[in-house]
DNA sequence: ACTATTCCTATTGAACCTATAGGGTTAATC
DNA sequence: GATTAACCCTATAGGTTCAATAGGAATAGT
């Protein structure tokens, strides 16, 4: 999958927003600076983050952004699939951005691919930005313990 | 993860190799017509192939390419990680690739890539290209039921 | 010698990603 | 009503990666 940038920077903002939620705006100056987003980039993708309906924003001095859904109405596939664009690894398995292959009626691995691709979108789907702020942070030992119990290196 | 060409045609050309373990050689100029892969193309992918020791080559005339291991000894996540580099959405939760980053202490959505990632390498190890080429193609249809019964769109 | 093949390196063209830039609009405060 | 601090919009630059093409060298069967 590989998530750009503009999703992860999506993400930090977010939780900052949840963070606050209902709890008056916050400016972009603010939302870089702690997630550590420049900040003309950050104004990008708070515009497109509007026009989702995922946050409002308060214009003139004293402006700036609040989350206008409930964190448990945002999902994590909702923001990826917005940023990234597609979560299937291959445009064969991909129900939004279906690509057809002369080599379907012969292909031997896209039966993996539809489940790397099902997997995925559950989890992503099933995951709100409250669900995931409920959560405690992955600290990175977890992941090599994962690699020394079975899950391969990736 | 959204895999290159290069992984696709990559596991096309080794499924035909498969078909024809241990009946001789088959030139590029074949296994590019089969599975409608640029030749010269290929060339550059044949060799990297080779270098992993997954194909042998027979150079000369009457020469071509022959799988040099046993099929259920190549796992569809070798092949994968090779060609696309790392599974993992998102650096920090990469054992091969890791990627220090700044926000690891607050962040909060790196469990989900966690697991997206853990999943992904489970299914892609345990394949084999045997045990893929033992399954059946899947049919676009299969896709679009899964949309049906709960999967969402990805 | 001829021919069909693999081998190696370079380069091109396109697309995408990340970020920056310039200037316009809105509204609170003094 | 001027100032200021915020959001809004579009364009574009610089870098990287991907996909493919190109030219030719090495190898070996006939």
């Amino acid at each position: 999958m590989k998530v750009s940038m503009k999703t992860d920077y999506a993400f930090r903002v977010l939780f900052t927003l949840v963070e606050h939620y209902q709890r008056g705006p916050i400016p972009i100056r603010e939302l870089a600076r702690r997630n550590e987003v420049p900040k003309r980039f950050l104004e990008q993708i708070m515009l497109e983050m509007k026009a989702k309906g995922w946050v409002a924003s308060i214009m003139g001095k004293q402006g700036g952004y609040v989350l206008s859904k409930s964190p448990d109405k945002i999902t994590a596939g909702a923001v990826i699939r917005h940023f990234y664009g597609v979560l299937a690894p291959i445009g064969c398995v991909s129900v939004i951005q279906y690509e057809p292959c002369s080599q379907e009626p012969v292909c031997r691995f896209r039966r993996l691919f539809l489940d790397v691709r099902n997997h995925a979108a559950r989890l992503m789907d099933s995951a709100t930005l409250d669900s995931i702020y409920q959560g405690k942070p992955v600290r990175q030992e977890e992941v090599f313990n994962m690699e020394l119990t079975g899950g391969a290196g990736i």
